[in-house]
DNA sequence: ACCTTATTTGCATAC
DNA sequence: CGTATGCAAATAAGG
């Protein structure tokens, strides 16, 4: 339930939506906590969300 | 120079913990790695299936305690010098810190709960748990016209050279620390926002302190 | 002493 | 009135 909203917007602002929207959702601008316990269970327990994939084009940067 | 007394900050590091190598190709991460040694009660890093249920109990008797998340977080402070905001204890029960944050903050918990528990008045060993070393600072509020102020500054130079902090921050009442960490975060956010719509601008970033930028104003 | 990157917290204020 | 959350100060750690 706390999911929803924080992951909403970024996602909509990730993954194409329709072409009639042009909310510039905000990028959202502070600092998330970088793995929080609660997806690490998750991703424990099978349920590899795959939300957030890094946009495998470009980036990857070496550490 | 009124800082705090210096407090000696021991040695308590013994946090270095790092899961062997995982080698996958996907998920890293390894939590924990099961390590050896002794295991009497709950001391040394957790699982984090106990962190969940450590959450899970700890919001459970908080509440059937009658406290809120604010109470606690201050009763941390009380207890051992380090006061903790309605936030930090939210986000402890939500379990939407990191790990080594959690694992952090779960004997401080543990230990208001065992005090909360045994509310009959009883003394119990109020120790110190070894809480960190110094205080931090209260956070620090920038009004939005002072920021709208150094969002100018930003635009203009966004690295500063340290004498021009200082006068910046004079002209706007605030300790030059303030401001020299306000222009770091503000750099920050820059980047973190900017692979997205990536801005090819000649980025003549130079770690030189040489390349004068000179954003003389004043 | 300051910068950078990575993280931990926490005002403020929206639920 | 308690709780989530957005944005982001303060800090930690290596240069």
């Amino acid at each position: 339930v706390v999911f929803s909203s924080c992951f909403e917007r970024l996602l909509k602002g990730l993954q194409a939506s329709a072409p009639e929207q042009q909310p510039q959702p905000r990028p959202y601008q502070g600092v998330r906590v970088k793995e929080p316990v609660k997806e690490l269970l998750k991703r424990k327990r099978g349920n590899i969300h795959n939300a957030s994939a890094t946009a495998a084009t470009t980036v990857v940067l070496p550490h | 120079m009124l800082e705090h007394g210096g407090l000696t900050p021991p040695p308590a590091a013994a946090q270095g913990l790092h899961p062997g190598l995982r080698g996958e190709g996907g998920g890293e991460h390894g939590e924990l790695g099961g390590h050896h040694c002794q295991d009497h009660s709950d001391e040394e890093t957790p699982t984090s299936d106990e962190l969940e249920q450590f959450a899970k109990q700890f919001k459970q008797r908080r509440i059937k305690l009658g406290f809120t998340q604010a109470d606690v977080g201050l009763a941390l402070g009380t207890l051992y010098g380090n006061v903790f905001s309605q936030t930090t204890i939210c986000r402890f029960e939500a379990l939407q810190l990191s790990f080594k944050n959690m694992c952090k903050l779960k004997p401080l918990l543990n230990k208001w709960l065992e005090e909360a528990d045994s509310s009959t008045g009883s003394p119990t060993s109020i120790d110190k748990i070894a809480a960190q070393g110094r205080k931090r600072k209260k956070r620090t509020s920038i009004e939005v016209s002072v920021k709208g102020v150094l969002e100018t500054h930003f635009l203009k130079c966004p690295k500063p050279a340290a004498q021009e902090i200082s006068s910046l921050a004079d002209s706007l009442q605030l300790e030059k620390e303030v401001v020299r960490v306000w222009f770091c975060n503000r750099r920050q956010k820059e980047k973190r926002m900017t692979p997205p719509g990536e801005q090819p601008q000649h980025d003549v970033y130079s770690h030189g302190v040489k390349t004068d930028t000179a954003c003389h104003d004043l």
